[in-house]
DNA sequence: ATAATTAAGTCAATATGGCTGACCTAAATA
DNA sequence: TATTTAGGTCAGCCATATTGACTTAATTAT
């Protein structure tokens, strides 16, 4: 009876497990943000000026409209965080050729910073998979693109040519 | 010489791939817990509203030492986000064998709302894990188990025996 | 050339979810 | 009896987000 399930499809996971897996995305995921944050917290910097660090160098010469899309959230809720960054010196806009537009990129402060932030979390990541092979890796992956919604998607493409 | 290190450990992500799963992890997440946060909305109540919902659903007769220490927050926070489900019928508590504790379990109300929130995510994992093997699932879970730190991976195994 | 749209910024008010510090009560334990 | 523990409370603060209204300057469409 309660094996009927593998009759039908080839793996199932019971409603117990499946929280386990809720929970588990909890724990892990407050893990990984809790090492950046700590260096985040002597700067007076949160999660979100990490955010903003993270995707101007990712992508050099963003601008304000590319990165609200990224980071889903309002203009007033960026301009405070992006300004102090800008202010001290991590960020520096310039025109773009659509003299509209403003083009975000780190300085070399802003390079150190975000390097020591992801060094953490790569470190990690790296520490963590070395114990995997590849397919394992690889279905990681592939179950957290499967995760996100089509919007996130086509963001997480963009991102990455 | 990129090829160096696949000579010495059986598969190595570089920095950009890496950079990746970073980026998935945060698409996920956010995604993860955006369907939630919607029916909360409506409530007035946010995430803070759900981790206890959900972990209080867990462990049934959790006291508040308990939940401080799953959640990781200081009780002044707890307070304001437990007593609003007190005050709308979602908990109730009872006093323990240790009259200094207090027992917390969800009503009906709150079941029917623990069931409602937890049911968009069991079923956002199942659509996802569907489409996967079995050694992808365990190698997903036991990737996230990784990720989590000593006391998360501590506190895990408490709230599932 | 003018009108409409777009990119960005700003002001103000509000909500949520955290924090620290100080202090209190009641019950259990040493 | 003294100390520790579980829990609560008051006050103030900070970070991160929201909505709404309004502005400026530049580009694009009519």
């Amino acid at each position: 009876m309660a094996d009927l399930n593998n009759l039908i499809s080839p793996f199932f996971l019971n409603d117990k497990e499946v929280r386990k897996v809720i929970e588990l995305i909890f724990f892990s995921y407050r893990d990984f943000t809790s090492g950046p944050d700590k260096i985040l917290e002597k700067l007076s910097f949160g999660r979100a000026h990490h955010r903003v660090i993270y995707f101007v160098g990712k992508k050099n010469n963003i601008t304000i409209k590319e990165l609200l899309s990224v980071l889903q959230i309002t203009k007033q809720s960026l301009s405070r965080v992006l300004n102090q960054l800008v202010k001290e010196k991590f960020i520096i806009v310039s025109t773009g050729v659509d003299k509209r537009t403003k083009k975000l990129s780190l300085t070399e402060k802003g390079k150190n910073l975000e390097s020591e932030l992801s060094t953490i979390q790569i470190k990690k990541i790296r520490g963590v998979i070395n114990k995997f092979n590849e397919d394992n890796i690889n279905g990681f992956k592939k179950i957290l693109y499967e995760m996100t919604e089509d919007n996130s998607k086509k963001i997480f493409q963009q991102i990455n040519d």
